[in-house]
DNA sequence: TGCCAGGCCGGGT
DNA sequence: ACCCGGCATGGC
């Protein structure tokens, strides 16, 4: 039997794929490459990380053996486009750290734990909370779980699904006792989120051609 | 031009 | 336990 949160969040997941298509996320080649965009694109524009990443590869160093030894100030110019270069410099030297250390580099190793407990020690490292922790476990590990951002608090706050002080777990705990948990799902509702959001769901709401005709803020409504 | 972008940390209350 | 400033580039 099916609640009115399941139905509500499937139509709303069916209706965004329908109009969007399939987004088969996560724009990236290789694991260790999602980890990466999954720490550069936190609060930025994921055009300004493509730059960063093609800057990576150009010089060799979407590896791991080269993000091991690089010299942080170098690696803070080569990611200086997508923003917050010196912290994420930093960020990405202590996940390379935390995975060569804990797992010898090897995803394999790292994905073989129980997802709870990949989850708490990635967000042991510093740099990585849960939104950069999910997403690495979903689009680099396969696990099933739900990615939330601030365009999904927006949305479904909009859409009177949340209330507006959720926090990151209550809102992904609606999620995911709402829908059936499959990791094809989570990935492609996530990323028509992201889709949604960046082309619609402004914090300005002026969303007139929006496809989620429900959402109040087509009519300019404050929030 | 100011606002916004696929967050997170650390210090202060 | 919350709250807030800081971190920074690039697109519109």
């Amino acid at each position: 039997m099916k609640s009115q949160g399941q139905k509500r969040l499937l139509k709303i997941y069916n209706r965004l794929f329908k109009h969007f298509g399939p987004q088969s996320w996560w724009p990236g080649e290789t694991q260790l490459e999602i980890c990466v965009g999954a720490i550069l694109t936190q609060n930025t524009a994921w055009s300004n990380v493509e730059k960063a990443i093609s800057n990576l590869k150009k010089e060799n160093c979407m590896e791991l053996g080269r993000l091991k030894e690089i010299k942080i100030k170098k690696l803070a110019s080569l990611i200086k486009s997508s923003g917050y270069f010196n912290v994420k410099a930093e960020r990405l030297k202590s996940f390379i750290d935390y995975f060569a250390n804990h797992h010898r580099g090897n995803f394999k190793n790292l994905f073989k734990e129980k997802p709870e407990d990949v989850r708490h020690s990635l967000l042991s490292v510093k740099g990585i909370g849960p939104e950069t922790a999910d997403s690495i476990l979903l689009y680099a590990g396969g696990v099933p779980i739900f990615v939330v951002d601030t365009y999904t608090k927006r949305i479904f706050y909009r859409l009177s699904l949340i209330v507006k002080t959720a926090t990151y777990d209550e809102v992904q705990s609606f999620f995911m006792k709402n829908l059936p948990r499959k990791t094809n799902l989570y990935n492609e509702y996530h990323a028509l989120i992201v889709m949604l959001g960046k082309h619609y769901c402004k914090p300005n709401p002026v969303c007139s051609p929006c496809p989620l005709k429900k959402c109040p803020a087509r009519k300019n409504k404050k929030f």
